[in-house]
DNA sequence: TATGAATGAGTGTTCATTCAT
DNA sequence: TATGAATGAACACTCATTCAT
C-alpha cells in the first residue's frame, strides 16, 4: 500500500510519549478542522474557514500540514487508529462471541457518541480522499471490517447459525454509522443504552432462526 | 413551513399526464445531474461539470433552473415523492404488520438498486439544500419516516412487542441508507434477496424477546 | 511531437482569412499580452497585470485561453511561425548563398525592429514553456535554425570555405538576438542598414580565410 | 549614482586578504543561489529553493543577506568585478590592439565556460535588479562595455578602419553572451578553441573592407 | 549563529451566475 | 430556446520576509 507524503517534520525525538510543542498545535488545528468539515463538508469548508476556527492565518496552517486533503487524511487516520486501538484492547480476554460483538458495537458507540463530529468526517467524507491518502486510510478500514467479520464468523460457528456475513456485517455499519444523521445527546439515550439496543436488534436478527441444518 | 422558490416557469399549459417539451428537457437535464453529483459530490460537481454531461451550454441549462442548489432539490424532491408513491400504493391492502414492514423495506431497497444514483444523493447530500428547499425536502422526508413509525408501532400493539420504536426505525434506515457505500452490483444479491435478509435481521431483531410484561 | 492542447473552441469554419470575433479579441489580448510580457518577464507578469493592461476582468481572460502558459506558447509560436513564413517567401527565386544569408539576416532583424516586444518575449522566455507547448515551438525553432545552417553550407560549398557551421550560426543568432538588450529607436540605426553592418561584419568574418585546401 | 543599500555587516575584522567565517558561509550561499537561479531564473527562484539548495534554514538565509534582491546583486557584482579584473590584469604589456580584443574575447569566454551558471544569471537577469543595486551592476558593465569600445577604437585607428564601434561592440557581446543558450560542453569546443573562431570571424568581418578612404 | 513559527500580500485558477442576443 | 461572452468573489496555495529565541 502506498504511504501517505511524510510530514514535513522528523518524527519526534523525545522519549515515548512526549508530544512536542509542534504536535500539540498540529493537534489543536485538527481539532477545529474536524468542527468546520463537520459543519460544512470537506469540499464545502475553505481554508480561510479553517483559518477563522482555528485562529490561524491562513498562511500559518500550511507550516502544519501542507494540503487540505492531508488535514482531512491525519483526521481520518488518527480517528479509526483510535478505534480499532481501543477495539483491540477491549476484546482481550473475552471469549464469547456474542459478548465479542456486543462490545464491538459498545465501542463504536461510545467513540461515535464522545466525538461525533470526528465520527461524521469519518463516515461522510470517505470518498473524498483520493490516491495515497485514500488507499492508507483503506487499509484501516479494511482491517477494522476483517475484525467484525471474524466475529461474526465465530458466532455462526459456535451457535450453528446460517446468514450472510457480509451483509450481516453492513448491515450493523449502517445502523451504527447512520446515527451521524439523526443523534441528538439532548433526546437520545447515552452510548451504553444504544449500544444495548442496536446489539439486542442485531444479535436476535441474526441469533433466531437461520440454523444450519444437520 | 416555508415553501421553496418557484420555478421559473410554473405555468404548465399542458392537460393532466402530458409532459411539455419543457419538462422532457428538464428531466433529462436533471437525469445526467443526478450522476455528476453521486460521482463527485454536490459542492464537488460544477455547473461546467454539469454543461459537459448534459450537452447543454453552461448558460443555456439555466434556462431550465435558476441555480444549483434548486437542481439538487428537484433530485431530492422526485426521488422521494417517487419513492413514497410507489410505497404507498404497494401498502394498499395489506393488514399485517409484518408483512407491511416487509414492504416496505422491499420497496426502499428496489428503487435503491435500481436507481442507486439518485438514492446517494438523496443520502449523502441531505444537509446541502438550505432553508425553503430543505424544508420541503424535510417534510417529505418526515412523512416517509412517520409511515415507516406507523407500521412498526402497529406491530408492536398487534404482537405486544417492547422496544423504541425511534430507535428502531432509525437503525433500519441506516442499514438501508448505508448501501450506498458498498452495494456492488457484481457481487451482491439484487433487491428482493437484500430486502429479504435485511427483513429478516431486523423483524426478527425487533419481534424476539422483550415482550410487554402483563 | 506532442502538439499543444487544443484551443477551447473548434477551429473556424468561415473562408480563409476571415477572422471570428472571437479570434480578433484573443489577438488583443496576446497584444496586450505580449508588452507586459516583455516588460516584466513571464514569471514576473500577473495575471492581474495581464487582466489591467487588456481592460478585460481577470476571469474573462480565461475564456480566451486556458493559463498563462499557453498565453506565452501563442505569443512564441506566432512570433516564430510569422517568421518563418516571411523568410520563406523573400528566400523564393533566390539562389546566390551570400545574397540568401543577408536576406535571413534582414528577414530576422526587420521583424525584430518592428516587433521589439514580441521578439524579447522570444528570445527572453524560451525555457519558460514546458513539456507539450515546449517542443512545439522548438520544432518551429529547430527549423528555423535549419534553414540557417543550409544556406551557410551553399555558401561553404560555393565558395570552397573552411569553419564551423555550428558555431557560425550561432554566433549570427547572438548577434542579432541580443539586440532586444540595447536597441534604442532613437539613436540606433533602422533595420536596414543594421542588417547591413551585421551582415558584412558576419559574412566578411566566415568568407576572409579559411579556404579549403586543394 | 545612488549605491546599493549596506550589508548588515560592513565591518570586517578581519586584516586584508583574510576571509571571515562570514565572508565564507556567505559565498557558499552565493554558490548555491548561482545554481538555484540558473535553473528557474531570478523570479522563478523562491527563497524555499534557495533553503534546500544550501541547507540552510530559510530564516538563516537571512542573516547573511537582506533581500533576494541583495543576493542577485551579490552574484553579479562579484562575477562582473571578476571578470573586469582578470581582464586588466591580462591586458597588462599588450600593445596590439588585435592581440588585446583577441585577450579580450578569450578572457568573457574562458569565465563563460568556467562559471556558466554565473554568466546566465549575469546574461539572462540584467534586468531584474532595481534602483541602487541596479546602477551599482551597470557602472561596471559600463566599465566593461567602454574597455572593449576602447580597445576596437585602437584598432580603427591603428588599421585605418571604417564601422560603427558600437554596433561592433554589441555585435561582439551578442555572439559572446548568447552562449549560454546553446554551449554543450559534451558536444562544443572549449574556451580557447571557441575564443579563436570567433574572434576569427568578428576581427576578419572588421577589419576586411571598410578602409578609410584618404 | 541559526531556526521554528508565523504572517500579509499575492499567485494562477475556478466558481456560480448573468445578460445581450 | 439557447449561447457566447463576461464578471466579482472565492478557491487552495506560495511568496518574501520577520522575530522571539
Amino acid at each position: 500500500m502506498a504511504s501517505a507524503p511524510a510530514t514535513r517534520r522528523p518524527v519526534s525525538r523525545a522519549r515515548a510519549v512526549a508530544t512536542s510543542r509542534f504536535d500539540r498545535r498540529l493537534a489543536e488545528i485538527v481539532s477545529h478542522a474536524t468542527e468546520v468539515f463537520c459543519e460544512k463538508g470537506y469540499e464545502g469548508a475553505s481554508m480561510r474557514d479553517l483559518s477563522r476556527a482555528s485562529g490561524m492565518s491562513l498562511a500559518g496552517l500550511y507550516y502544519y500540514f501542507e494540503s487540505k486533503e492531508r488535514l482531512l487524511f491525519l483526521i481520518q487516520k488518527h480517528t479509526f487508529t483510535t478505534i480499532v486501538q481501543r477495539l483491540k484492547s477491549r476484546l482481550e480476554g473475552v471469549n464469547d462471541p456474542e459478548q465479542q460483538i456486543r462490545i464491538f458495537i459498545l465501542n463504536h458507540l461510545e467513540y461515535f457518541l464522545a466525538n461525533p463530529a470526528s465520527m461524521k468526517v469519518l463516515s461522510h467524507e470517505a470518498e473524498a480522499l483520493k490516491n495515497g491518502f485514500a488507499s492508507e486510510v483503506a487499509a484501516i478500514k479494511r482491517e477494522y471490517y476483517r475484525i467484525c467479520v471474524g466475529l461474526l464468523d465465530d458466532l455462526k460457528r459456535a451457535r450453528g447459525l446460517q446468514f450472510s456475513t457480509r451483509i450481516a456485517v453492513l448491515s450493523l455499519f449502517g445502523m451504527m454509522n447512520w446515527i451521524y444523521t439523526w443523534h441528538n445527546s439532548r433526546v437520545d439515550a447515552d452510548a451504553e443504552q444504544l449500544a444495548d439496543e442496536m446489539s439486542d436488534i442485531f444479535l436476535r436478527g441474526v441469533m433466531t432462526g437461520g440454523k444450519v441444518r444437520r
